[in-house]
DNA sequence: CTCGAAAATGGAAATATTTTGCAAAAAATT
DNA sequence: AATTTTTTGCAAAATATTTCCATTTTCGAG
């Protein structure tokens, strides 16, 4: 199944470069939001002199475009993701410190629903700690 | 009423400064999350001299210690607040932007759960979004 | 397909933020 | 008040992110 972002549609600036290409691509296939070193690492493993001030330049074009998101975890780490993945939250192993996507969600008040105060729910983000398999 | 953490009783650490009871008293009497600089203004209008890596050691020895916690805001900023409140949520208004604390928990997956993958729930944290009683 | 203009890249330098080293000052102990 | 230990202020170092610029790459015109 395709859709209007895969790495063989046009990315968003003036120039379509394999740099580009790669960062978007490996936003796609992670399992879990990631950080901009860690984006270097995996970029380089196909583009060894890719310069992370390039990482910094292509995510920051990706993200205004509305290619990918941010998510700042609660530590204050931004992470970047695809924009078109659907409702899901975030899990780190404390031990480890992976980061990745958990479909299932664990929010019992519905959007629209009142809270104490007054307030009114429309979205909400949960990340969740714990130990992954690897790290147990 | 008084508290176990009022500005008259001991701080955490191995010594009592008039910097560290500053810092902590500027951030309890904060309507808001303050961020180090902003603490850094506040501190230095008693305490001129004041440098910014002794707020920087204090808010994290507060924190360590648990008499204030961080608040990641959105936008990756990290701000502290008084910490003696327990378990709770934050809630922020998608118009005027105010955070503020959520005491009910709307989680419904309890420490220890096991989720898909074989993941193991310790702790999680929620940020909720939507509309504030005043902003309605 | 080749050329040339414009944009993007890599690497380094510049900024911005947070942490650390250390001599002097302050706090607790005697 | 003297001694010991911790904390402070300042500067330097470590981190993180952005900008600069010469070279390389993209891409459209011919």
């Amino acid at each position: 199944m395709m859709n209007a972002k895969t790495s063989t549609q046009a990315l968003p600036g003036q120039r379509q470069t394999k740099q580009r290409a790669l960062v978007y691509e490996v936003i796609r296939e992670s399992k879990g939001p990631l950080t901009v070193p860690e984006i270097h690492v995996q970029v380089r493993q196909t583009m060894p002199r890719t310069g992370i001030a390039t990482i910094y330049r292509t995510v920051k074009l990706l993200h205004s475009s509305k290619w990918i998101q941010a998510v700042t975890m609660p530590d204050g780490e931004t992470r970047y993701e695809s924009a078109d993945l659907g409702h899901h939250h975030h899990f780190q192993c404390k031990i480890c410190g992976e980061v990745l996507d958990i479909d299932h969600c664990p929010m019992s008040l519905a959007p629209g629903a009142e809270l104490p105060g007054g307030y009114i729910l429309h979205e909400h983000e949960i990340t969740m700690y714990g130990i992954c398999p690897r790290c147990r």
